[in-house]
DNA sequence: TGAAACTGTCACTACTTTGTAACATTGACG
DNA sequence: CGTCAATGTTACAAAGTAGTGACAGTTTCA
């Protein structure tokens, strides 16, 4: 999923050429001029990072910084400003207020999107991998959870384990044997029909999210996470 | 507790400035010269910054970044580099090396202090002091005070540092076994089930000030601070 | 010093998960 | 089409796991 980003600035020609900038970097921009504005888009769409004008129009850049740590929902969004000013004191000032990083204009585009890309990086280490895929299949392995096509989904343990081993090898055929091997302890003497189980708990599991079900079994062999 | 900082800088008289900078800030200052000494330092006194010249002797400052990304022991570590480079290339690769913020020479000294702490907010908010929260529930380390709802809580001091230890690590699960090493003292033999106990009163105690219970369970795993 | 609060265990209960077996369905092949 | 092995599905007893109240020992604080 892509990251979300919130651009506060009126500039109308900077303005676009951010939004123009990052869409291509891959990011899933929302633009206002507005500081008012900027408050109910950051609560309502809840960006991963804000940039945020020290100047636009009624509302002072910093206020709006101070209101978005305020409120509990937006409390947590790392906000980087975006300044003509260059003395010193404001450059503290904006850090001291809550803003993660303070960058002044005149600035480079591409330096802008590598500094949201180091904050991506550290608040929201899933959109920078770690998290296992496959289709409309997401497992977060760190906060245990999975979802299909959105979807929250709810599994046993073992169906967990068994999950995550088929999404660690996509499109490989593994056999009754080698699951028993992967998802099961060393030891453990587990019938080879078992497996037959799990695999259907599993597949019970993700259908609540989505149609396709995106195991497939290959007869006599046993079973690979595949499109059909 | 103060926050460690790790100064890697070769000018002696820059450095010296640093070190007097931050101890005056309130910093367990660290300092070498030496690439291979940082990573030495870096892995034994866990530093929670890093400040780390582009150019030092031998081995340069974005291999130094590199390596510590390398090392799991010190690769969430927060980096600031520090360069008499500005070239557009050179902040992007800094960045993009898994440095969090690049600071061009000559700079404010306390620009510098503004912007390590800014770091610190996000990766360590106890340390600065800062109000910690999650959803509905509010946690200030210097009153020592618990809100839920804006309803004040009332707990054990137990209690306090296992939310605590949440709210620093939100959404990911931690096994009973990471929650006492993390909230008793390092030595404690500590019964598993003894985490349930007090994860057990510390939901009791959330409960008053609101409906919802942030405190997920995940079975066979652990614990973790999430949304259901 | 005495009451109140806190801590770590235990025992017990309620609930979930697990592996197997039994039964139903499917598909390949002659 | 009929057969049979392989797979899908369901049911169930046993085992495992977490929530909780009680309790004794300890600490805290007035």
């Amino acid at each position: 999923m892509k990251p979300r980003l919130l651009i506060v600035e009126d500039d109308a020609a900077l303005s676009e050429l951010l939004v123009w900038q990052f869409q291509n970097a891959g990011y899933d921009v929302e633009q206002t001029a507005d500081g008012d504005e900027a408050l109910l888009l950051a609560a309502e769409h809840a960006p991963d990072v804000i940039i945020l004008d020290w100047m636009i129009e009624q509302v002072p850049g910093i206020e709006v910084c101070r209101r978005l740590r305020r409120v509990p929902e937006t409390a947590q969004i790392p906000i980087i400003m975006l300044t003509a000013r260059s003395s010193e004191e404001d450059r503290i000032r904006g850090l001291e207020t809550g803003a993660d990083d303070y960058v002044t204009k005149p600035f480079s585009p591409r330096e802008l999107v590598a500094r949201v890309h180091a904050l991506l990086r550290r608040s929201k280490p899933a959109a920078t991998g770690q998290v296992l895929s496959f289709q409309e299949v997401q497992l977060d392995p760190v906060a245990h959870r999975v979802t299909s096509g959105g979807q929250p989904v709810d599994m046993g343990p073992t169906e967990f384990r068994l999950l995550r081993y088929f999404l660690e090898r996509p499109r490989r055929v593994l056999s009754r044997a080698q699951l028993i091997d992967g998802v099961w302890n060393r030891d453990a003497e587990i019938d080879e029909r078992t497996v037959d189980v799990h695999v259907g708990r599993l597949r019970k599991a993700l259908k609540t999210g989505l149609a396709g079900d995106p195991i497939r079994t290959i007869r006599s062999e046993g079973y690979s996470l595949d499109k059909k």
